[in-house]
DNA sequence: AGCACGCCGACT
DNA sequence: GTCGGCGTGCTC
């Protein structure tokens, strides 16, 4: 009986392909193996997605498959079905979203190498019409076939392809493909064994009594949702009492934590109690200890995994339970293609399997916890925190750069107390900007539509998105005027300040910007906590270290920088920025928090800085509601990017009309220039498509997606 | 995404 | 007149 196959390739399309499977194969052909098929031109792996036994209708010829790559499946039926939601509900394509759901090293690399055919060379009449670069490269080629890239090393000034295009043509060069085929290994089945730890637990009643109730939801196997909003110790032991609890009744668990190290502790804590039953997924892992951890799940041998937001895709069935510690990180959401929500994620794989979904955080994300309110539940275990003296210094009433309120209490703090003190400034560099003192001039990038910040330091103008850098002049190129560094000061001047007014202070500035090597790194935190250094200074780069000694006292300066983005996510970005840098707060009643900014009183600020979630909430959600922004709302960016605007215009404009004629009850808005309408000399414009509902905006952008051309990529807000 | 096909400007 | 630019369309 003929088989065939249908398969999904990691390109943008959202649609799958069928083939025939020649009769030797037919025995090897599984759903969720790997296969080598030609489309097009090209070979490509892809996935197998569904088994036939009867000929696919259609008016299309079919292929036939060229090689099946696995033994067995890398990927289940389950977790199959998991993808292709994922994919639908992101508007991303599926065959991407499996390939970035396999370990790196599982990816199959073709190469391709051009070589020179000599009996073409020999009997050529044209070896006389051969220009020298094509005489030099036939040389090269002559010895060895090679690789495009290696090509282009070697020939720099030449237009590569173009050379080797026109050989090919002429029959003078021709390709080899060649396949790096990596084996996924052997999976072998191991039955999931229970951890004979006995788990201590510092849990007090409350916590306990929650953890409870969470615990009774896990042994009734029905998919349930909680917000658990506590400080990271109770929701460290409340964790661990579920994940025991879900071993015993033999079911996986899987647990997201943000990008950066801060849940480094539930980590180590979890392989120390968990023990074997646990893979560790993390980024300084290297492709083979990644691939050897995703075997352990694939396999059965590990039950539980841990890791960031690449984690939602750990191998793993029968899941009872989730959980997505720091839930509001930024972290979660991947912008890249395929971009998809780890937090959402996390939702459709718990309610796919049944699972109990735990979201923790001490600062929730609004739009998840208000869904909580709405749909799930909400455990508020914040116990009464120790705040200690909390000031904020209004920018605009201080006429030198730091308030001497802050230079006062510093000093205090160094001299009666004898502490080190921290103080965060967001902006990096020396200013935002600069201006022609004369002409008015700003200084931009010029491949970007953005000012380029000073870095005094290095003497330049650097540009932090495309890396863009260019010499410092003090003349306006303009006018010849002088430049001034009128607005925006960055960390180099904080730095400059602080120096000049403690000139006997040990004070060290943590800076991203400065090329320093990661164990000068660790030196500087240790220095810290050793008392060596007096003031430590630095951008968010440093509140995002997990091994920061707290201090005493912490001043931060201008944590608005991040509301200055015309995105509605602003608000709540900076409310978090300054949060990440109370964290490192000792709690203390003598401690305190002295905040310079420019908003005073503004919601995102204000409230957090004296760690009054409720005020901050309240107010931040309201803003959302009035607005009609998630999590009133579900909404879609559309950028569409290219180096020619009149073709980008073109796109967004039969975009714009075909969202139209799909008469779908939605609210366009744009199309129109992104707020950063060029980035890396590539043209961006952008729209948002909003709905209440996330049929509705499916419905809309079904069609208009699949059938209007260009690059673009989508991002999908809840 | 690639890769081919197809229609308008500067060259053998 | 051709070579080649990239705008448009397709891949079982």
């Amino acid at each position: 009986m003929s088989v065939y196959a249908e398969v999904v390739f990691a390109l943008p399309l959202d649609q799958s392909y069928s083939y025939r499977v020649p009769e030797d194969m037919a025995a090897g052909l599984m759903v969720g193996v790997r296969v080598l098929a030609p489309l097009g031109r090209r070979c490509l792996t892809g996935y197998v997605i569904k088994v036939r036994h009867r000929r696919p209708v259609g008016s299309f010829e079919l292929k036939a498959l060229q090689e099946i790559l696995d033994e067995k499946p890398v990927f289940s039926p389950e977790f199959l079905k998991f993808t292709q939601r994922l994919a639908d509900w992101y508007h991303a394509s599926w065959g991407e979203v499996l390939k970035a759901a396999l370990p790196p090293s599982l990816v199959v690399r073709s190469r391709i190498r051009y070589a020179l055919r000599k009996e073409a060379l020999d009997t050529e009449k044209n070896q006389a019409r051969l220009t020298a670069e094509e005489r030099e490269l036939l040389e090269l080629l002559g010895k060895k076939a090679y690789t495009e890239r290696y090509i282009r090393r070697r020939f720099p000034q030449q237009d590569v392809p173009a050379l080797l295009k026109r050989l090919e043509k002429r029959g003078l060069v021709t390709r080899q493909r060649e396949i790096k085929k990596a084996s996924v290994g052997r999976v072998e089945a191991v039955a999931p064994t229970v951890s004979q730890l006995e788990l201590d637990f510092s849990l007090d009643r409350d916590a306990l009594q929650a953890a409870r109730a969470m615990g009774s939801a896990l042994s009734r196997n029905e998919h349930r949702a909680v917000y658990l909003h506590a400080a990271a110790g109770t929701r460290q032991a409340i964790y661990l009492y579920l994940l025991k609890q879900n071993s015993g009744l033999r079911r996986r668990a899987l647990v997201l934590v943000p990008e950066i190290a801060q849940s480094e502790g539930l980590r180590r804590d979890l392989e120390l109690k968990l023990g074997e039953s646990v893979a560790v997924l993390h980024s300084r892992l290297t492709p083979s200890q990644r691939a050897a951890q995703w075997r352990k799940l694939r396999s059965g041998q590990a039950h539980v995994a841990i890791g960031p937001r690449s984690a939602l895709f750990a191998p793993l069935d029968d899941l009872g339970l989730v959980i997505v510690d720091e839930e509001q990180d930024g972290s979660f959401f991947q912008k890249e293609a395929p971009s998809f929500d780890a937090r959402r994620g996390a939702l459709i794989r718990a309610q796919m399997s049944g699972a109990l979904l735990v979201y923790g955080s001490g600062w929730p994300a609004v739009e998840t916890l208000h869904r909580a309110h709405k749909g799930g539940d909400v455990v508020h275990l914040t116990g009464r925190l120790q705040m200690g003296y909390v000031e904020i210094l209004d920018d605009s009433r201080s006429r030198s750069l730091i308030a001497g309120r802050i230079i006062e209490r510093i000093r205090r703090r160094l001299e009666f107390k004898q502490e080190p003190v921290l103080v965060f400034c967001s902006r990096r560099g020396y200013a935002s900007f600069l201006r022609c003192s004369r002409c008015r001039h700003i200084a931009r990038c010029p491949n970007c539509d953005v000012t380029l910040p000073y870095h005094k330091k290095d003497g330049r103008l650097l540009c932090h998105y495309c890396g863009h850098g260019q010499a410092f002049s003090p003349d306006c190129l303009e006018c010849g005027g002088r430049m001034i560094a009128s607005r925006g000061p960055g960390i180099e001047v904080i730095a400059e300040e602080l120096r000049r007014n403690f000139p006997t202070r040990r004070i060290v500035s943590f800076d991203p910007d400065a090329a320093i090597q990661s164990t000068d790194r660790e030196r500087i935190l240790d220095d810290f906590e050793q008392g060596r250094i007096d003031i430590l200074l630095g951008t968010p780069f440093l509140a995002h270290r997990h091994n920061l000694p707290p201090a005493g006292l912490v001043a931060v300066f201008h944590p608005e920088t991040a509301l200055g983005a015309p995105d509605f996510q602003a608000g709540q970005r900076a409310a978090q920025n300054l949060r990440q840098v109370i964290r490192h707060l000792a709690h203390a009643r003598d401690s305190e928090l002295l905040v310079q900014t420019e908003f005073p009183w503004h919601h995102c600020i204000r409230p957090v800085a004296f760690g009054r979630f409720e005020d901050y909430y309240d107010q931040e959600l309201q803003y959302r509601r009035t607005l009609g922004y998630p999590p009133f709302s579900y909404m879609a960016e559309i950028v569409f990017q290219g180096e020619n605007l009149r073709s980008l215009a073109n796109w967004t404009r039969n975009f714009s009309r075909q969202l139209d004629e799909a008469h779908a009850d939605v609210e366009v808005l744009g199309p129109a220039l992104a707020p950063m309408s060029r980035i890396r000399g590539r043209n961006r414009v952008q729209m948002f498509v909003k709905s209440a509902r996330k049929s509705r905006l499916d419905q809309a952008l079904r069609s208009p997606l699949s059938r209007v051309k260009g690059r673009r990529s989508v991002h999908i807000f809840s």
